[in-house]
DNA sequence: GTCTTATGCATAAGATTTCTATGTTTGAAT
DNA sequence: ATTCAAACATAGAAATCTTATGCATAAGAC
């Protein structure tokens, strides 16, 4: 992730949940692209730290996956489980809360 | 820093800045004080975080510092200088097009 | 008068997260 | 033939924060 990246640490797993939540399977190199289109080439998933982070998620069950032959290469498909959903919806609102409380803090007056 | 402590990292510096900007100078103790009422309780600078960074941005030239002897005990003020201002204007910048990508990103409606 | 709490600074070790770098294989395009 | 995109993956380094610890003074409670 580029774009002011000390700001994205901490949101990589609320992206992607939301993302899965949003658009039902995709696999690691998709969501890179989805995810810059989303934020008009603002945000640039890195290999690096996406991969781990899938392979978390889905070892605490916010994932599943399911693996696909495309000929000889392998894709590997995400899709958010029924706790990811519990957990993707209390991130995005703690994401709108601390919003909230930085505006307050740094006197953000409109958004606009 | 509590409040979801993931989001908040990266940016403590920010938070400092801004609060110092606004309010002119004030010493570390304050500055956790100060926080925690413009957060309404939710932002929780920790000392072992706080001073550490103080330290970092002075030696960056973004504050300057002003020690006074309060009876026997010491109070360090930090103050912001030029180049922090226009280090926290950008700062602020950054953090409103971030919201507004990750808004994007999260498909967030309204902020209210 | 003593004890606890608040004030006020500071550092160090550990955890977590992310980035950079590196690596492999396949398919498409020129 | 060669280069570039697709697609996965991991390891080491860097940055940031938390927790723990430490020291010392002042104020308030009892």
């Amino acid at each position: 992730m580029n774009h002011s990246p000390e700001l994205l640490k901490g949101s990589l797993q609320t992206i992607v949940l939301k993302v899965l939540a949003d658009y039902g399977k995709m696999y690691g190199y998709e969501l890179v692209q989805r995810v810059r289109e989303l934020s008009t080439n603002t945000i640039n998933l890195t290999e690096g730290a996406l991969y781990p982070t899938l392979h978390r998620m889905e070892k605490n069950g916010l994932l599943k996956t399911e693996v696909v032959m495309i000929g000889k290469r392998m894709r590997k498909y995400y899709r958010i489980t029924p706790t990811g959903i519990e957990v993707v919806e209390t991130r995005v609102q703690h994401f709108v809360s601390f919003i909230k409380t930085m505006s307050a803090v740094l006197s953000i007056k409109d958004l606009a």
